[in-house]
RNA sequence: GGAGGGGUUCCCGAGUGGCCAAAGGGAUCAGACUGUAAAUCUGACGCGAAAGCUUCGGUGGUUCGAAUCCACCCCCCUCCA
């Protein structure tokens, strides 16, 4: 493997397959290549599970090669079955181009439009197949296809396989819309490299085989690994669900503290995989981290970048603010207009009438949703873990709700920021 | 169509008439220890502040009493056709 941005990939872990691996390098440092990945609309907002591709796009465009952005208004409408368990609900047409649309904007964020030669474009392949007709779909393009190879491939053997699961001939249709889009994007733009997740193995080597069979090309395919936490639960959630990268989904703030809370075990290896610091850089980390006693720097560090990448410096600074509010304990120190600001940086908040507040503290603190039942506030305000602006509550408090929440009490006469345990904060205010 | 096995609280899984809101494990939440870690230990873990209320695929039934027994129905799995 010769070409540097190649090697960097390798010794980030970001390559899991490579088809035509021979040829690829000697390819990339034959000048400004054009290559692709493609972003489905399965939501109105992507989350951190399409940053590595997205970022991965970013890293050859740095290394001066042309990337193409796809988004899949038209793969979206049919629903790509690759190692899913189950058929798939489809969404209507309009909701499906309101999603493409706010994934443009999103994945605009991720490359550079104004970059000369290597300059972005983000398509959509609903352009080059919705005026498409059946019958010339299936003479030009379905005919390169074997359906007995089709069914071999591991991405939907499962579902051919197995029991009680299935697949309609909609989603077993998919491989050939992406394998088209490959192929069409190398005749319109030479595009001549896709990438995608370990589990778009299948679909990129369908558009490699159509691009050669089609227009006589050689293309390239390049996969990223499924990002895997050590402890073995899913990569990207929270106990609030999916991490997003639409800021009105997760704020920045949640965001950042997703970062944070990365285990040592997997944060030198997320490091490589989610910023743009080199690797020797990471590798010096890690080892001034072992070094030292105490806490690792590296989740600061991550986290930082990572936030700063997808919500920039603004969103960066906002979710600092609030961690270094809340962790520090300092609240007394937040002025009012620091207060209204935690809000709009996304702490969880809510208002307040003192006239028609609930009888318990139960109520009121599983309504702003920092505990799932009653027991568990029970549970907390007996061991001293729940605080109105840094004063320990007690159960014999639960029923004095008005007196915890007494304008006396709140800063500013509004203001009280609940916690509950070390980490889940509410801010209550009085209206 | 025939024969057998099974559906239990978020998940796995025990429970075959009262001692069952239902063992055990996992997950989750909280505490201690720490670094807003990991590991470990402790507590909680259907809902409810409580009294109490609602659960064991569904509907009816037997019984003082049913997750457990009976009838019918629905769903899943295995084997045979």
């Amino acid at each position: 493997m010769s070409s540097a941005l190649l090697t960097d990939l390798q010794d980030r872990g970001l390559i899991f397959q490579m088809a035509g691996e021979d040829k690829l390098p000697a390819w990339l440092d034959g000048g400004t290549r054009t290559l692709y990945c493609g972003f489905d609309p399965t939501a109105d907002s992507l989350h951190i599970g399409s940053l590595v591709p997205l970022l991965t796009l970013r890293r050859f465009q740095l290394a001066g090669h042309r990337p193409l952005a796809l988004v899949g208004g038209a793969t979206g409408l049919i629903g790509d079955p690759s190692f899913k368990a189950q058929e798939r609900q489809l969404n209507t047409p309009e909701v499906i181009a309101g999603w493409v649309e706010k994934i443009r904007q999103q994945v605009s964020r991720f490359v550079e439009f104004d970059a000369g030669p290597a300059s972005a474009e983000v398509v959509n392949n609903l352009d080059w197949t919705q005026d498409m007709d059946v019958l010339t779909f299936l003479r030009d393009v379905g005919k390169h296809f074997s359906v007995n190879a089709m069914i071999q491939k591991e991405s939907v053997r499962q579902r051919i396989e197995r029991e009680g699961s299935g697949i309609s001939f909609t989603e077993f249709t998919y491989m050939i819309l992406q394998s088209f889009d490959f192929a069409e994007l190398s005749r319109r733009y030479d595009c001549s490299l896709q990438l995608g997740g370990s589990d778009q193995w299948g679909n990129i080597t369908g558009g490699i085989d159509l691009a050669r069979r089609m227009y006589g090309k050689q293309v390239f395919g390049l996969t990223m690994p499924l990002v895997t936490k050590a402890d073995g639960t899913k990569f990207g959630k929270t106990e609030s669900g999916t991490v997003w990268l639409d800021p009105a989904r997760t704020s920045p703030y949640a965001f950042y503290q997703f970062w944070l809370n990365t285990a040592d075990v997997d944060v030198y290896r997320f490091l490589k995989y989610f910023t743009f610091l080199p690797v020797a850089t990471i590798d010096a980390l890690q080892r001034a981290d072992e070094e030292r006693q105490g806490r690792p720097e590296a989740q600061a560090v991550l986290a930082r970048e990572v936030t700063a990448l997808v919500h920039g410096d603004a969103g960066l600074a906002a979710a600092q603010r609030i961690t270094d509010a809340l962790f520090s304990g300092e609240l007394a120190q937040l002025s009012e207009s620091d207060l209204q600001q935690l809000r709009q940086d996304g702490l969880p908040a809510s208002e307040l009438e003192p006239g028609s507040l609930p009888a318990t503290l139960t109520h009121l603190l599983t309504d702003a949703g920092m505990a799932a039942s009653g027991k568990q506030v029970k549970d907390a305000l007996g061991r001293q873990a729940v605080f109105f602006n840094g004063r320990a509550l007690g159960w014999e408090d639960n029923d004095r709700v008005a007196q915890c929440l007494d304008r006396s009490l709140a800063l500013y006469g509004r203001f009280v920021i609940a916690r509950l345990g070390k980490k889940k904060y509410h801010l209550f205010e009085l209206v």
